[in-house]
DNA sequence: ACCTGAACACCGTTCAAGT
DNA sequence: ACCTGAACACCGTTCAAGT
């Protein structure tokens, strides 16, 4: 409906030119998950697209498992790591995450999908680890206590990214009245960002990233090897310092 | 097979006393995912394990979207927020992180499933957010940014949780020698791990949850309403004071 | 090697028929 | 009101048969 060629029928036998690849599996999964969410990109939708029957498709992935780890490598590509060879740690971790987010944010139903699955070891998403664990260590963090650093962190992103795909009035607390605090603080919120124009899930993660970062900073600060910062940005906010709006 | 009475067949037709409530199904749903995954805890399976036709579980739940609503509800109700009743506000909310991410680290398949699900209004989960919100605006967090506050902890917290249901071995990068820096942390961590028999998702929890605390100290004690910090805890760390091992 | 076509073993959900 | 029993419209996956 949405593809390229008027597909004429095709005769049972294999083809002369290959009408499917991997790739396009991936894409074309992908392309209906953001199109019409996780549940319209089963195996049969992603045939029907593709103008082709269901069991073609194993010619080429191995199952539902192999595709999702597919689109993941997919998503997980376009997540910059450039920051980390021109940045001091905490200004690419920063930038870090927010690509990393921006990357899921841009395909919300993938997330849930994608933060449980075991990694595969021959995909992109080593190589983005890679880079941030080398940097890391570059910088003075201890060999091992960069990956725990990486992993919180990402802790965060991950859930950023779902709050992101939720509803953003997931947690609107509707009329009630035995919940004074909460609609209270729900209400206060909503016509402060509406002032502004910021969304409540890109609140929360401003707060939180800035957070996280402030007091990764004091760890690094407070590491045995001590004040040896050698390359914290230079005037970041480390303590309980006034920050910039 | 695993419940408890020799459940003698049954006529069609309304029996003289109810065989299900809504709460008895939420909680076969929850035991089930805890026995075998979220894949084994499906209408036909629970059906089948209260020894019931799947067609009479639509006498008490509308479908399969209420029905994770009720387990999520199940897990939330296991929360504790008295922290909130006793402590200052810091330690409160490293109380209620530690026993949100607990509650859903008991029952590992279902937190994807419930971090995506909107909010029921009239759920346990808002009796929560009103318990947490309080306590912050009491403490003197601005009504307008608690609650974003509490979502970023939030985040944090159930993208650990996601990291504690994965399996511990999924960032292995394995035997490649193209990822020496991923490697040489992953292995680094091990030993250091093995050592003092910390798990891997404990040790990232573990230092997020401090440094996302440091950091909401120091935001708490940017604020306007200047360095009244009428409740942190004595004595905590706010800075790049050296951190108790 | 790579496609079709038919089949298998599952789902969630609906609904009339019973009591 | 609340259960059974049968049916409907789906799934993912397998596999022989074609080229």
């Amino acid at each position: 409906m949405t593809t390229d060629a008027p597909t004429a029928k095709r005769r049972a036998g294999r083809p002369k030119q290959n009408v499917l690849s991997p790739r396009l599996i991936h894409e074309t999964a992908l392309r209906l998950i953001d199109e019409h969410g996780v549940d319209g990109a089963g195996m049969r939708a992603i045939a029907k697209e593709l103008g082709v029957r269901p069991s073609s498709l194993y010619n080429h992935v191995a199952g539902q498992a192999a595709l999702v780890a597919g689109v993941r490598d997919l998503v997980s590509e376009r997540i910059p790591t450039e920051p980390f060879t021109r940045l001091p740690w905490d200004a690419a971790l920063e930038q870090w995450a927010l690509g990393y987010r921006l990357a899921f944010a841009s395909h919300p139903p993938t997330i849930a999908l994608l933060a449980v699955q075991p990694l595969d070891p021959d995909s992109a998403t080593s190589l983005m680890y890679d880079a941030v664990a080398a940097a890391l260590v570059r910088a003075g963090w201890p060999e091992e206590r960069a990956l725990s650093v990486i992993v919180a962190l990402e802790c965060f992103i991950l859930g950023a990214a779902l709050d992101l795909a939720a509803d953003q009035t997931m947690l609107d607390p509707g009329p009630r009245t035995d919940v004074p605090g909460f609609s209270g603080v729900y209400r206060a919120r909503a016509s402060a960002l509406a002032a502004t124009g910021v969304s409540p899930a890109d609140d929360a993660f401003e707060i939180g990233l800035r957070s996280m970062l402030i007091g990764l900073r004091a760890e690094f600060a407070a590491l045995p090897s001590g004040g040896v910062a050698r390359e914290t940005t230079p005037g970041a906010t480390t303590a309980g310092e006034k920050i910039a709006g």
